[in-house]
DNA sequence: TCAACGAATTAGAACAATTCTAAACTGTGA
DNA sequence: TCACAGTTTAGAATTGTTCTAATTCGTTGA
């Protein structure tokens, strides 16, 4: 059997250790969900990108579903969001320090990783604001 | 005649003045706009900011209006649009090279000068693509 | 000055992404 | 196996934005 090609089983279990981690009930959605999402390595996806995909795998999930597991595993910190576009909110699998290519006609999301870059000379903010996190976009295009 | 209070006149003149520059038609509601953009210093508006803020000086702009002008004025470089939230999108008086700070359960966006800040470190994009633009947003919240 | 014409404005409909509601269903612990 | 809180879902509602097509306006040439 080639170790490459995960079993169905393993994936599940994975999948629920994940979501018991988290404090999440292994609901038979979130756990295609989970499994999709964090089978292979970082993802990017929107809601309906994942509805979709997961669609495809046979298995039916509402889009509502969707939208509550998306925002209930960024809460347990399963995943992150990232802002790119004014008009949809894109989900990130990875979770640590790192930052993003973005293009923009194809709402396609590239990680840059966390030691690669560096900002400096960020002012301190304001009197009463402190700083959350610097999040840095790198606008590409096509050729 | 007090310098710091400019005359409706004198700011109508401007705006004329940059429309044309502009290449705009000069109406009313596009001039009315451009003063309340360009009057004051640098602002960040939204498009719903800019339509109640023109209404309380009594001039009535439709909100499909703002919206054009808005984007007019973009395409003409004279506003530049900020992506910092994923579901509305804000407009930028200041079109130079800058960065900023923003107060996400405000809304309120603050400028960081383009001297101050420096990114190192981008990767080369991945082939087939260049890049078009850096930005960085300092996520803030109030202590 | 004014008619004519293309440009701009507008109300309201349409749209896209997301959230809400409340009824049906399901995972879990006893 | 039961009961119940937690979860899912269809569909309605909401929000920000864009579109449509009818009206109004700005400019220009006579
Ligand atoms: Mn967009
Ligand atoms: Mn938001
Ligand atoms: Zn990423
Ligand atoms: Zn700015």
């Amino acid at each position: 059997m080639a170790k490459a090609l995960r079993e169905p089983k393993d994936t599940s279990a994975q999948a629920i250790a994940r979501l018991r981690e988290a404090g999440l009930r292994p609901t038979r959605q979130r756990v295609e969900l989970a499994g999709v999402l964090f089978q292979s390595g970082d993802r990017h996806v929107t809601a309906e990108s994942l509805h979709d995909e997961v669609a495809q795998t046979g298995v039916k999930v509402s889009l509502a579903t969707v939208y509550n597991t998306l925002h209930q595993f960024t809460e347990a910190g399963l995943l992150r969001q990232v802002i790119v576009d004014a008009s949809r909110s894109y989900f990130d699998t990875n979770t640590g320090d790192h930052q993003h290519f973005f293009v923009e006609k194809e709402g396609l999301l590239i990680d840059i990783p966390g030691e690669s870059i560096a900002v400096a000379g960020v002012p301190a903010p304001p009197a009463g604001l402190s700083v959350d996190r610097v999040d840095v976009v790198v606008r590409v295009r096509r050729n």
